[in-house]
DNA sequence: ATGCATGAGCA
DNA sequence: GCTCATGCATA
């Protein structure tokens, strides 16, 4: 059920990094027209039955998958956007405002012929991996779109508006005495140093001197009040990280091991003080002036965000700790009134079964930077859409850099690298995203940060991100 | 906790 | 079209 059980990578050797081993034949068929190009290799690829009990898919063929999911003909190119909306019934496009239903048959395409162009390689491949149950989770319920999020925060709501969210955190009301805030990156707003610090606590430290926009414009000298503030000192500006690279601030001051531990920190104090994820995330937004999801302060706690990342929001969760902390009430710092009404239609999220993401993962071993008529292939060859290949193997890159690290930061950005030709099945693709090289390359502590080249069990969880908590934990 | 998605910024 | 930051929806 859970990928984390299915595992499918753990057997395989996620990344090949001998440099040595061009995988040259995976998509290349394109121009090479090599049969066997798609064919898996056993040793990257090993029977997907192993992983995804092949019983519980071992029914359904290629070709009924194919009538399942309809799928398009190939056309050798891009196929237009139109034809997509095909793909598995369901709606291309889905609506900005209100739309009534959002189950959008799909006349006319939903019975779009099955591909017959397919390279052999690619029809093996598919052999392999039995094809998908792939769903949109969109029966589930009609009224996906224009529903109405009731924060439910007890006390009034705010303002409210179609189309318009409103962060409590925009709210003149809740910085006394500033009539007029604007969105981060505009203007300075400073809640906290003067006279508020916050509407609805106790008077936090002061002089954290952590503006709104501080946030944003990453350059004050603002110290993160807080037990352990980042050391000021340690200009280790590590810079240059090409890809990523923290930006001339407090960032650059942190290492991996004080995110470690202000991360560990975090989270155990927020739990002693009661609070959620979601709460802290929310009361960043009603102190500070920048709200953030539960996901976010997750991946935070948890160091799966980028180190730049990690870097920027470290001071502000580092006041928001040291608030919470010295509040009277520290309750009040979230339980306010949040009321949104998001009328935005977001595309159903689809649903990718195991067989398909094994086969996705199998793709991305031996080329993590498809291109264009590469993902056109892939997304033929599974049944998806071009655009849910395109975006999986963008997340599967950023997953991929948030849970390892580059062998050096030259490498930074090189190893997803696009080659000019199809052939470029690169087998070791983990840049960074901008983590510190020095936190790494002179005995690194025992972070999620170290490099994975030299940490064969993170490697696993660069595949494995559910892995990942039984490091953290 | 995490998969898929969005959108800004960039090349 | 990519990276990156971020969030919704869901396992």
């Amino acid at each position: 059920m859970s990928e984390r059980s299915q595992s499918p990578e753990c057997q395989i050797r996620p990344y090949d990094f001998s440099r040595s081993n061009p995988c040259n034949h995976v998509l290349g068929h394109e121009s090479s027209g090599s049969p066997a190009s798609f064919q898996l290799p056993h040793g990257v690829l090993p029977d997907h039955g192993l992983f995804y009990n092949k019983a519980a898919y071992g029914g359904i063929t290629p070709a009924s998958a194919q009538t399942l999911f309809s799928f398009p003909p190939v056309t050798g190119e891009y196929r237009g956007s139109d034809l997509q909306a095909g793909d598995f019934g369901q709606p291309k496009h889905w609506y900005p405002f209100a739309a009534p239903d959002y189950t959008g048959q799909v006349p006319g395409v939903a019975a779009a012929t099955q591909p017959t162009n397919l390279s052999t390689s690619i029809a093996e491949t598919r052999e392999q991996i039995k094809l998908p149950e792939i769903k949109t989770e969109k029966d589930t319920s009609n009224d996906y779109s224009t529903e109405i999020k009731f924060q439910q925060y007890p006390t009034a709501p705010a303002a409210m508006s179609h189309g318009v969210f409103y962060s409590p955190a925009w709210s003149p009301s809740f910085w006394p005495g500033i009539t007029h805030i604007t969105p981060p990156g505009s203007s300075n707003q400073n809640p906290s140093t003067s006279s508020a610090s916050s509407p609805s606590m106790s008077p936090s430290p002061p002089s954290n001197g952590l503006s709104g926009n501080a946030f944003f414009s990453v350059n004050t000298s603002q110290t993160a009040a807080g037990p352990q503030t980042q050391n000021p000192a340690s200009s280790t500006r590590s810079s240059g990280s090409s890809s990523g690279g923290c930006s001339d601030s407090e960032e650059d001051n942190l290492s991996t091991e004080e995110l470690e531990q202000f991360a560990k920190e975090l989270k155990h104090k927020r739990i002693t003080l009661g609070f959620t994820q979601a709460d802290v995330g929310l009361a960043l937004g009603n102190l500070y002036g920048k709200m953030f999801s539960q996901t976010t302060i997750c991946r935070f706690e948890a160091l799966q965000l980028s180190f730049k990342n990690m870097c920027k929001l470290k001071p502000l969760l580092q006041r928001w700790l040291n608030d919470a902390e010295t509040s009277d009430n520290p309750q009040d710092m979230y339980k306010i009134e949040r009321v949104f009404v998001d009328t935005r239609k977001r595309k159903r999220r689809t649903s990718l079964e195991g067989a398909v993401r094994s086969a996705l993962e199998s793709y991305f071993m031996k080329c993590p930077k498809p291109n264009t008529q590469e993902i056109t292939h892939i997304s033929d060859d599974l049944g998806l859409e071009r655009d849910v290949v395109r975006v999986w193997f963008c997340n599967r890159r950023q997953k991929g850099k948030r849970l390892a690290l580059p062998l050096d930061e030259e490498c930074d950005g090189q190893y997803y690298e696009q080659s000019p030709s199809p052939l470029n099945m690169v087998t070791a693709p983990i840049p960074s995203q901008g983590y510190p090289t020095s936190s790494y390359h002179g005995g690194p502590p025992a972070t999620l940060y170290m490099p994975p080249l030299h940490r064969p069990d993170l490697l696993k969880q660069a595949l494995h991100p559910g892995l990942v908590g039984h490091l953290t934990r």
